[in-house]
DNA sequence: ATCGTCTTCGCAAACGATTGCATAAAATCA
DNA sequence: TGATTTTATGCAATCGTTTGCGAAGACGAT
């Protein structure tokens, strides 16, 4: 750029003191006399002098920058993440640097490589379905990097983590859906290699047996897509061949429940009188779909405020203090529309 | 953090040479003997030493990372416009910082210039509906801040930008309803202070005009909230009420469309029987509303790409070179689907 | 006049890497 | 052997800012 910035050097000279008295001043150190501040503080302001942090940076061997890494931008709800980590790290002064893994673990191991060759203070990831070695965030971790998991979380890690309330989110669905009236109700569930899987699929069987509502294994299927509706609708189109089809279904997610809608309604079937139809996430689409689709609101806004939070807690902690991993849960709620209400 | 990062200082004490003579060990400069070099580049090997790219930024004057001003995040198309600069940027090996203006004006304001002090080598804007001075660019843009608009442009800025034909894709729109057949064709536009608004209501005009279809002033309208299709549906529904209403509407995006859509149902008429709608972005619940609806496809992977390799060809010219600013306009397809097709 | 005490400021090193210039040692030539 | 070139390396400044330490000058006290 041509009009390079003014230095603090340049105020210097012109005021005929040294850096050291121009930096002090602007910092209002004791040791400065009025008139000296004054003045510097006048120039400053006309020139409009701004402080280069890279070099603050490289002093304080500390960038202001903290890292995300996810699975995809365009998802509405890891956008929503983003917007909530933005808004905390924003105020608190920090920049936020965004890679996305696209789901795939070679490209998040590069990204964490990348992040941590970039020196930011901090990193907020949540992990690609594809990963199940856990090296290299291992290795940054142990070099003393904050980290704080959210979402997809990894236990093999004892870092803090925000998470939703899978469990809890995938008992009420599937509540709700037995108290509907719904006999036999599937499950499209994800990669086991997520914890949120897991957890979803245990939500589901407790609820099956606190109602007594015997567990079919066969209704148990996963769905490996992670971007679009098909594999779900294939899948859900095969559970509806089965002799003994399902009556109900609670899926991993809205993209799988939307893949069900159509299989569902491509057999014939009337949602919800024949069929009923869970998704999980409340993505913004849900409302629009028909009938509209019921699911498990996940509330990415504050997932993303309380991880950048406890991560710029971390980051902020003195030498000394020992930092205890938190893990925020946070509730989950049913938002009931039209796709699973029988009455 | 504990395990600080191993320096060139450290290989030099190591091997008892100088840093210089590591820093050009390293790059393979032609006066280091081969014996040397093998142990530098042997040992940085085994310390796994990474250059400490702040420093290398305060030394070269430049951050290799780019600043990315967009309204929202949690909007699909610019997710998807991010996702198309950061595929593109990664490469070229930048950093992507984002940060939203949330379609406030003072937000934009503020963002620029944090962008601005944390250095950044450019500016990828697409600017907040709320914007009608362009101070804050056009400072930043004297200093020699290299910039590129996307989307929403800045047309008082001779920089170089990546625009959607969004003349073509309303003229697209507005001929194929005519085409079905709808007589009366509203229009539901955007805030006049965006360019995009503007261009789509030319092409509207231009396509009533170029089928000898007269241009009814009532049926223009402007929706102003951003994020949500209430206020769509209640001009829409008071568009219903009125002694001559239209039989068909072309609204500025998808969501202000859904907004019709809804106040359309309430009237009790039909679509696509009674009444015509196309929207405008493709969002991805366009293809799930009920019925689905009619859009113009706005490539955002492919804006996001064009933006930032227009972007890093202006960060890298040489000094003397001048670079002309271009401006790229991206084709509009328009993506028929039941909401106007009344065959 | 000497000493001590403030007040106010500058020097220099540091953060980590790069690079023009100087220089010592080694190799070449006469 | 002496002069000259080549080879390989180090010194020091630089990017912009911060900060420990030292010091000059003013002033009052003895």
């Amino acid at each position: 750029m041509k009009g390079s910035q003014v230095t603090i050097k340049d105020i210097a000279k012109a005021l005929d003191i040294s850096p050291s008295t121009v930096s002090r001043a602007l910092k209002d150190h004791p040791d400065i006399s009025p008139a000296t501040k004054k003045a510097v503080k006048e120039l400053a302001e006309e020139l409009n002098y701004q402080p280069n942090s890279i070099a603050l940076s490289l002093r304080q061997r500390k960038s202001n920058t903290i890292g995300v890494i996810i699975p995809e931008i365009v998802h509405f709800f890891f956008s929503t993440v983003i917007s909530g980590i933005e808004d905390v790290a924003y105020d608190a002064g920090y920049s936020v640097i965004v890679s996305q893994s696209n789901e795939s673990y070679d490209r998040e191991v590069m990204d964490t490589q990348a992040l941590f060759n970039n020196r930011v203070d901090g990193m907020l990831i949540s992990m690609s379905r594809e990963t199940t070695n856990y090296d290299h965030f291992l290795s940054i971790y142990k070099k003393g990097m904050p980290m704080v998991f959210f979402d997809r979380a990894c236990d093999a890690l004892k870092t803090s983590q925000v998470l939703v309330d899978d469990f809890d989110g995938a008992y009420q669905a599937t509540e709700h859906l037995i108290k509907q009236g719904y006999q036999r109700i599937a499950h499209l569930g994800g990669p086991v290699s997520l914890l949120i899987s897991r957890k979803r699929l245990e939500g589901y069987k407790a609820a099956l047996k606190a109602y007594n509502v015997p567990l079919d294994e066969s209704l148990i299927l996963s769905d490996h897509s992670s971007d679009d509706e098909d594999n779900a609708k294939e899948i859900t189109s095969m559970l509806l061949d089965s002799p003994n089809p399902p009556d109900a279904l609670f899926a991993i997610n809205d993209i799988a429940a939307l893949g069900a809608m159509m299989a569902v309604k491509e057999k014939g079937l009337k949602i919800p009188k024949d069929f009923g139809l869970v998704g999980f996430s409340n993505w913004r689409f849900t409302s629009m779909t028909d009938p509209a689709m019921t699911t498990i609101d996940q509330p990415g806004f504050a997932m993303g405020q309380e991880a950048a939070r406890l991560l710029i807690k971390e980051i902020e902690a003195k030498e000394d203090e020992v930092i205890e991993p938190e893990t925020i849960t946070l509730k989950t709620n049913i938002i009931v529309r039209a796709s699973s209400v029988r009455s």
